[in-house]
DNA sequence: CTAGAGGTTGACGCAGCGTCAATGTCAAGG
DNA sequence: CCTTGACATTGACGCTGCGTCAACCTCTAG
């Protein structure tokens, strides 16, 4: 007793071409076949196939199957394995929702899809007037020419470890940290080592002086450019908020 | 001032094939191409490079991340939609996690990768003897006419409705429900309509008795070959109490 | 005899590159 | 000038599990 490609396909919920598939790959091969080229199945192969059709529910591999079927495998511990894998994928696909929500978020709190800022906001001849205004000509122009005087590679690990910097303060903000918190603090300190590196920042090489490092959270909140930078004005005061507390505490 | 396809691909944090093949989709094309066939790429491409990556780190697909870049469709909307999309793969992983957790159990509880049960346990003239001695010869007889007439398509149907019922019984008792909730009575009901279609069953074309219900019942529990349809002897426990509060209120 | 249902063996397609392979180019050193 | 080694180029296969043609037999019923 045996059935046709078809009708065992039928039988088992499966396909022709996905029978022909295991027929190739050795995983199921038919019990008999025709002179004519047709292959039959029987019980036994019924059975073996809705073995297959079973493991590959649960999201097992063909090969996997393979060995598992051919005793070369004990069962469980391979379905033990796969629940590992099962579950290190379902942690990732967690922090990538995490990751697409507060992207989503910080779009629409006014950042664009960044990029134009991850650079620009480096460039920041862009902000010239602010900074002569406030703290002098020569401190642009010191840190004009350190900005022009790193090569691009440098330029862009360096716009890269800022925009880590800012995308983590966005989203310290976004959890509602108290400003006085460590993660907090411990931010406000990697952007005084960070404003450390900045020729033509007041205080260089030291770090910068205590009126400068306050006075730049303050322009963070005032300008909406900088704030763009850290999740908009709400982040942006955040910042503020914790370098604030940084200051009093360290400078 | 432009860069190599191997700095880019540095300062990126990508490699160079990955920029080849962005360059082979159309997904980004080297701003320049030197008479040596050699791309280079300025600050813009990096741009679009950069936010190709971060979009990518989301798991958006190459073509979806044209069109956002592109600004054929809007970047929020695009994200929100991977968004569903990323859930719902969630969600699958947890039921398949599930699946794989109580396949495990069910096979360390004794049934081996059923299969064998799942034709056999059908096969009822493994059961003669039981049949005959609670329900006599002609009950055994009308059951065995009726299943030797099904063609084997129809014998496969019929088993598959089988195992997904033994399933789910085996789902509800690891789940540890009561006897007399919802889902158990559901199953119960189930499980009586699944008889009434089986000639030879005292009662038929009615469905079971309230004597034959109750009795199958016990028989799961007293019997492993049939316990192991259910979950082993635990859920084959189970299965009697759901079909017993079933026959108290129905029978 | 013919139509139509069903069977066969290729072979491409998909997603996103990794990974050779065969070969050209450029800067530095002997 | 030649060599060497680092870096570039264009193919093209590989991976996962079949879906989906395409071109071409085979069997059955009318």
């Amino acid at each position: 007793m045996d059935w046709s490609i078809n009708d065992i396909a039928r039988l088992a919920g499966t396909t022709s071409r996905t029978l022909r598939h295991y027929g190739a790959i050795g995983l199921l091969d038919p019990t008999r076949i025709g002179s004519n080229g047709y292959r039959y199945y029987d019980e036994g192969a019924l059975v073996r196939l809705q073995r297959i059709l079973l493991l590959r529910e649960l999201g097992l591999g063909l090969p996997a199957i393979a060995e598992v079927l051919d005793g070369q495998r004990d069962d469980v511990r391979a379905l033990v394995g796969h629940l590992h894998w099962l579950e290190a994928e379902k942690r990732r696909l967690d922090t990538q929702i995490a990751s697409v929500k507060t992207t989503i978020t910080k779009i629409q709190g006014g950042e664009g899809l960044m990029a134009e800022e991850s650079l620009n906001g480096f460039d920041h001849t862009q902000y010239k007037e602010e900074v002569v205004a406030r703290w002098g000509e020569q401190a642009y122009a010191n840190s004009d020419a350190w900005w022009r005087s790193m090569s691009a590679e440098e330029k862009k690990s360096w716009s890269r470890s800022q925009l880590q910097l800012g995308t983590e303060w966005a989203d310290a903000a976004a959890r509602a940290l108290p400003a006085d918190s460590d993660d907090a603090q411990q931010l406000a300190r990697r952007q005084f080592e960070w404003l450390a590196g900045i020729p033509g920042t007041p205080g260089y090489p030291n770090g910068p002086t205590r009126e400068y490092f306050v006075g730049l959270g303050e322009m963070y909140v005032a300008d909406e450019r900088f704030a763009a930078n850290y999740g908009g004005v709400e982040g942006a005061t955040f910042v503020r908020d914790a370098m604030r507390v940084y200051a009093d505490r360290h400078l």
